[in-house]
DNA sequence: TTGTTCCAGCTTTTT
DNA sequence: GCTGGAACAA
């Protein structure tokens, strides 16, 4: 092969970093800078010319997107089958390595990964079981309590004694919570870190089997690795300068998560023998979106430093927008994207880019009204809805009868005659005993305990299951599926006419047999799992953010965080505002404000060819009319690359009520300064100032109770006085 | 056990 | 102002 292929295409900081001799290596990579690109080619690089194994090659990344994507690139590139590369997740890594030495990490062969929010499930039950007010307790807290321990690599026994009584109180929570999932073989995504970080720590052999195996360590994100992933790393790559981390300290916006910013300063302190490249040609956006972005990143402190460049042209001028409200805004948008469409723009190369999921409902129902495709991403994801995970909890019980979750979540769904008094029995004994639910509730029926009726309810349930798991046997995985389906009585349950989105749930759990139809066993994958495993660990570790995808051509809606990595040629940032972006609740901490910002400038530099930024000057929040100053991120913009633009005067198509009634007001040109009006909500009051035409024309009124407020004629119900 | 009503809460989210 | 969850009644 030639060498030519892997080098040819790359500017000379790529170049560099891809053909290094190997060493650690950190590839500061701006926004658009062919970070990927670096990643793939350098593995590339170091199998075609270093004549490095693809066995000895690793590469964590932090989404299953981000892998899958990498892994189809180098087989690409390379023209080879990847499949013995180690290209994964932290979590699917770590995964892998448990279930390998599941014995050396402590846990049972049939462990089971716990999503966040099975996680939350148990939690809220161990809670109640201990007695503990969970108004005093919010699970929610104590989940992220937890999560923070494990993410800095603190186990309960690790904790210090405190005389705050909250603290000591956490800590019987914490402690209590390890030794239930000890219990029923449970793993939540923290603790699979966790975990693998110790198995490293604590087996010499299994620490110098894999120190051995990969003399090439690579990590994308780097600033997204919390405390515990980078020890892990630490440990694989200790005495060998062979990790390769690509990253970008101001794209950094995990840190709420856990995500250490840091970690990028720490390793050139433990790689003494480190180089940095920096790689800030920017192959993306217009020189504009490029000056404007670097500007406002300029205002953080602490910066690696790094300033993007591109060698195409300034392109267009930054649309600015002030919106009179929220509607206004959506209108707005929504306006530019039918103008957009109409001149033959692809609407998906169009987002709308927006801080907080609830900001999406406006850009929905004027996207909907226009008829205009669309799609949301970042909702409930299919692996996620409670059909479904019903139908998988059933699965997972069979495969391992201790999995208390699955246990509680299944044993009265659908409803069975199993009270919430019998289930109370069961734990009474789970605890005292320090057994399983299943085990609880075998001595329950043999203690005779119980009523007749509940007695029996429970040994059906039980034969249920044991009945399931021999019927099942011998089954295709997806017939599996089906079966469980029928005979659990799930499917009859949303059957039922009176289940509301019955159909939907049903639906759904067709789709799931679908899933299981379509789902690739590798029977000789590495981790000797079986098909039913390998299943369920799918589910849990790499649950596809919706399952059906739409295929025709939609806006894209998403939030910042999401946005991530992506690009698109034409991008609405929306509500920027004070309180909303910066969120309220950032704006007294330099650190999450500055957070902040870099998510601004994740969002500016999405943009490919044009960048439109909004803000309304009142939105209606938690139902109260607010009249937020426009985000401080505007400012930081220079003025010369911004042009304020207005809704084109003559709409296209004036159909909607709103417009009419704009447009009636209008023609009696009814509004005067000093004219006396009366609203709905604020009373009386008199015109002081009237600005804009047809749909935008808005007034700003004294109200004599409310004050003076700006109001907009087209949504505004004003009666002339 | 189910349906209703009431009440708190309300950034960002992958694994 | 809306939504989801919990508490309550039937």
């Amino acid at each position: 092969m030639d060498v030519t292929t892997i080098i040819n295409s790359l500017n000379d900081a790529q170049r560099l970093a891809v053909t290094a001799p190997s060493q650690a290596m950190l590839v500061l990579a701006g926004a658009g800078s062919g970070k990927t690109r670096v990643l793939v080619h350098r593995i590339a690089w170091q199998i075609k010319v270093e004549g490095v194994s693809p066995h000895s090659i690793l590469a964590v990344t932090f989404t299953n997107k981000a892998a899958k994507e990498m892994r189809g690139r180098i087989e690409n590139l390379l023209s080879i089958s990847a499949h013995n590369l180690w290209i994964g997740t932290f979590h699917g890594i770590a995964h892998r390595l448990l279930r390998r030495h599941a014995q050396q990490a402590r846990l049972p062969e049939t462990f089971q990964v716990m999503d966040s929010g099975d996680q939350l499930r148990v939690i809220k039950r161990l809670l109640s079981n201990l007695n503990f007010d969970d108004k005093q307790w919010p699970p929610k807290e104590m989940q992220w309590y937890i999560n923070a321990q494990k993410d800095e690599g603190i186990r309960a026994r690790h904790c210090v004694e405190t005389g705050d009584s909250h603290d000591r109180q956490r800590l019987i929570i914490y402690k209590a919570y390890e030794e239930l999932c000890d219990r029923s073989g449970l793993v939540d995504f923290a603790e699979l870190l966790l975990r693998a970080h110790e198995l490293l720590r604590d087996n010499a052999d299994v620490l110098e089997f894999y120190q051995k195996r990969f003399t090439q360590v690579h990590v994308d994100e780097f600033q997204d690795t919390n405390t515990i992933q980078y020890a892990w790393l630490r440990l694989l790559t200790d005495g060998k300068d062979n990790l390769f981390v690509v990253g970008d300290d101001d794209q950094s916006i995990y840190g709420w998560r856990g995500a250490k910013i840091e970690n990028i300063y720490s390793f050139q302190r433990h790689y003494p023998n480190h180089q940095i490249i920096k790689l800030e040609q920017n192959y993306r956006s217009t020189g504009t979106i490029l000056k404007a972005s670097n500007k406002v990143i300029t205002n953080n402190t602490g910066r690696m430093g790094k300033e993007l460049w591109t060698d195409a042209g300034d392109g267009d001028l930054i649309s600015l927008y002030a919106a009179f409200n929220e509607q206004d805004e959506a209108y707005f948008v929504v306006d530019r994207i039918r103008a957009w469409v109409n001149e033959g723009g692809i609407r998906s190369d169009t987002a709308i880019l927006y801080r907080s999921n609830a900001q999406s409902r406006q850009f929905e129902e004027k996207l909907m009204a226009t008829g205009t495709p669309y799609i949301v991403y970042g909702g409930l994801r299919f692996f996620d809805r409670a059909e479904i995970k019903n139908a998988l909890a059933y699965l997972r019980l069979i495969a391992n009868r201790h999995d208390d979750a699955s246990f509680e979540r299944v044993i009265n769904t659908p409803t069975r005659g199993i009270g919430a008094k019998a289930i109370d029995e069961m734990r009474n004994i789970a605890r005292d005993q320090s057994v399983s639910l299943w085990s609880a509730a075998i001595l329950l029926i043999n203690q005779r305990t119980m009523s007749a009726r509940a007695t029996n309810a429970l040994i059906v349930f039980l034969e249920l299951i044991k009945s399931l798991e021999n019927d099942i046997e011998e089954l295709t995985l997806d017939e599996k599926v089906k079966r469980i389906v029928e005979k659990s009585g799930l499917m009859a349950l949303y059957q039922n006419e009176k289940m509301d989105k019955g159909d939907e749930k049903i639906e759904n759990l067709e789709e799931l047999v679908n899933a299981a139809k379509l789902f690739e066993f590798d029977k000789d994958n590495e981790d000797k799992l079986g098909e039913v495993d390998m299943f369920l660990s799918y589910a849990a570790l790499e649950a596809g953010v919706s399952q059906s995808e739409e295929s025709e051509d939609c806006v894209q809606l998403m939030t910042l965080h999401s946005a991530k990595g992506l690009e698109f040629k034409q991008v609405f940032l929306v509500g920027l505002e004070e309180g909303l972006f910066p969120s309220q609740q950032s704006v007294d901490d330099t650190g999450r404000l500055e957070e902040e910002r870099r998510l601004c400038y994740v969002g500016m530099t999405r943009a490919m060819q044009q960048l439109y930024l909004t803000y309304a000057e009142s939105r209606r929040l938690y139902g109260r009319e607010t009249y937020p100053r426009p985000s401080r991120f505007l400012r930081e913009i220079p003025a010369e690359l911004l042009q304020e633009v207005r809704m084109r005067a003559t709409i296209s198509r004036p159909v909607n009520a709103v417009q009419a009634k704009s447009a009636k007001f209008q023609t009696q040109g009814s509004y005067k300064l000093g004219q006396r009006v009366s609203h709905a909500k604020f009373g009386e009051g008199v015109v002081l100032q009237i600005e804009g035409e047809g749909a935008q024309e808005r007034v700003q009124i004294n109200f004599k109770s409310a004050g003076v407020k700006w109001l907009m004629l087209a949504y505004a119900k004003l009666d002339i006085l």
